[in-house]
DNA sequence: AGAACGGGAGAACGAACGTTCTCCGATCTG
DNA sequence: CAGATCGGAGAACGTTCGTTCTCCCGTTCT
């Protein structure tokens, strides 16, 4: 079996685990029922991921590389450092209008397992401090105080999850106006002394 | 075994299952496990609680009273609309401190169990509802209009989500302060018109 | 005292899970 | 063609869990 297949059904597992650990959450979704959706074996499924712990770990990780890449896509298309913070909010908005947007994977995961497996915990901290410490950045340019960033990463984490439990996305709408405020209200102080 | 019994029994099984469920999350504690921690035996555990979800429902239930009493208790130190509604901020402060936190139970249960319980999802739901519904009535009281309540409430989610993950209480501060931009700028904008 | 009852301790049961093992057919190599 | 290798299908194993059942002892009521 050649490593280029390897690579493709690894890519098809890992799309397959996303999904249903996404919509079910990871402890409902056992092995067999990953391998009877990838179609392949259990026996290939576990000489590609040594356990599951490692497939979700795998799983959070792609996550983490599509979030950034939303990010940076996001920001890229903003003309202002003003509009470069607020175009965070608005592929939020598009991300929650997706039919099947269930909350943030992290978040979910962290309140399934936070507890009990202490890697996925640092995996979820790690990727939050990292999306704060890019909005940190994006004020910077703004040139607005570092509060300025913890007070937006906090609405963009509260949109996630008001928009999962409510089941709309207006939360995307009405975290994007705060932001604003909050930039607006920051950067009028910062000139203004 | 008269009723009086009965019902201390149940307040002690429910505080165990609530101190257990919150620290190690719903499906990481086992019935033997509370059986053991309560010092109850599992015929008399079953018979004061039919089933696993409905303890389970009765903690959270338990939670959203406990929650809604430091909401009413936090307000109610507030002179004016505009610190009744800040005061929900301080009293998050005061519970991200606390050494056990480890985030809102209610999005902890919806991550670990929303795609799987209904019933459970339907009960987080109406809770954030509700609390939502009461910023509602404060921002009305102080004149605000009603898409600053959404917004606050936005802020009150992140706080809790980025303390427990990041794990210091650090989130409070900066969504009072950002809570406080955003009233003001709110009010300054309805009175100015 | 003797019988009926109730609760405690924990075994038992059926299901589900993560993981490994067995069997077997197909495919490649000499 | 003979033999070795690989992977597919799924049985098997050991554990855990929610829930129920059994056995036994202490209490209570007549």
């Amino acid at each position: 079996m050649p490593v280029q297949v390897d690579e493709e059904i690894r890519e098809r597992v890992l799309d397959v685990a996303d999904r249903l650990y996404y919509s079910r959450g990871v402890q409902s979704v056992g092995m067999d029922a990953l391998r009877a959706e990838a179609g392949i074996s259990l026996k290939r499924l576990y000489q590609l991921f040594p356990s599951k712990e490692s497939l979700v770990e795998e799983v959070l990780q792609r996550r983490r590389r599509l979030w950034n890449g939303l990010v940076e896509t996001a920001v890229a298309t903003g003309p202002t450092p003003r509009a470069r913070l607020l175009a965070v909010y608005d592929m939020l908005a598009r991300w929650f209008d997706e039919e099947d947007f269930r909350g943030c994977v992290f978040i979910n995961t962290f309140g399934e397992l936070g507890a009990v497996a202490p890697q996925l915990a640092d995996l979820v901290r790690e990727h939050k401090a990292q999306f704060q410490a890019r909005l940190g950045e994006l004020v910077a340019e703004a040139g607005g105080p570092a509060s300025l960033a913890s007070q937006l990463a906090i609405l963009a984490e509260g949109a996630q999850t008001t928009a999962a439990i409510a089941g709309t996305s207006d939360a995307a709408v009405h975290a994007r106006a705060a932001a604003a405020t909050l930039v607006d209200s920051a950067l009028a102080a910062t000139t203004a002394s």
